[in-house]
DNA sequence: GATAAAATTGAGCAATCATTCAAATTGTCA
DNA sequence: TGACAATTTGAATGATTGCTCAATTTTATC
């Protein structure tokens, strides 16, 4: 007994973490997301609050995204380490794709945010620990398995694999040939494959 | 035969850079400028024609600092892997130090700035390239005296370490321990002096 | 002290910002 | 078909944005 809405929430989501992944909080304007959503300023106030809470939704769809995609490529691989170093050869073609931007929006977001803006700040910080903990994760795994020496803090390594991809990706963000992200990238990952223990190699 | 400026433009441009390494690009309101500079509109316009170009000077003095920074660690150390890596160690106490920001402004810049502010973005651009110039130059100093593997690739690695460099600052922008940071920027700097060539260890 | 030039002021500009809300619209169920 | 309620609309809000410029102040020089 009442009107049904016209959008989808999820893909009225997926178009303002477009602009918003783009543009980032500040340079995003109501008239953009109105455009973007062929929504009007009250329907967006009626559906998701406030400019905030908008973004922070946005930044949840974001996060879960790409909590997935990294998940399908660690399914992919018996390995943890290989699973991990996959992940990142995979960042290494980040510049062949056509996204909004090359960094990480979590980044873009904890670089940008201050004060103003501290709930959606906070849940960024929020989505990078959780992000932190699927990498800890993989090395714990790692180490049980035997590929890593029982001498090496997965905790110490998984921020080191954090925030080697937050460089990355920042990196990436620069006008560079994307030859020289694959490099980057390359290393990394045999950085990471460096890790493994020389004993157990016939697991691979 | 005409009045005298009474503001020592080095001094508007340290409070400048100030406020906008804290905050950001957009963020930072005219009405910010204009208390921290304690100058009115008018005299802000005369001296540095826009916010763009007041925000430009501001990078300019900011990566002019931190080169000067970095060419002082350099010159402490004979070895040039020894200064790179006594450069990243230091970066492990940026916790510890009162800083508008942990991150690295040009990396902020960076991914703040859009097409709207492209002129401003070319700036932190060039200026992240002179920075990559500045590592390049120190493996290729290394492989000179030996320190590097004549098959390691200073290019490569120079842009390795500003892409870590850049992690490592994203990194320590989040509220983490000090003791992480830490910890993280001595594993890059160890990983840095895992390149040393062993044939030549006692030059250090 | 008069003059000229440079520097500073600050009221005020048009544009844009995020947000609100009364009114209009639409679909559902009785 | 009529009544109800959820949804959408868009004009209007007050605040803030970056910026301009005529008027004023200041100081060195003659």
């Amino acid at each position: 007994m009442a009107r049904v809405s016209i959008h989808n929430r999820q893909d009225s989501l997926e178009r303002a973490l477009h602009l918003f992944w783009q543009k980032g909080f500040h340079a995003t304007s109501l008239k953009d997301l109105e455009k973007a959503l062929d929504m009007r300023p009250g329907s967006i106030y009626a559906t998701f609050g406030s400019k905030d809470g908008l973004f922070r939704e946005a930044l949840e769809r974001y996060a879960r995204l790409g909590l997935a995609e990294l998940d399908r490529t660690f399914q992919a691989y018996d390995s943890p380490l290989a699973g991990l170093a996959a992940y990142l050869r995979g960042l290494g073609g980040i510049c062949d794709k056509e996204l909004p931007s090359r960094a990480c929006m979590l980044v873009k977001s904890l670089l940008e945010l201050g004060e103003r803006e501290q709930i959606a700040r906070d849940k960024a910080e929020e989505l990078l620990a959780g992000m932190e903990a699927r990498f800890v994760d993989r090395f714990i795994a790692a180490k049980r398995v035997g590929e890593l020496d029982s001498g090496l803090d997965p905790v110490r390594l998984g921020r080191r694999l954090q925030a080697e991809i937050m460089g990355l990706r920042a990196f990436a963000q620069r006008d560079v040939d994307s030859a020289a992200v694959h490099a980057l990238a390359e290393d990394m990952a045999q950085s990471l494959e460096a890790l493994r223990a020389e004993e157990v190699t016939e697991v691979v």
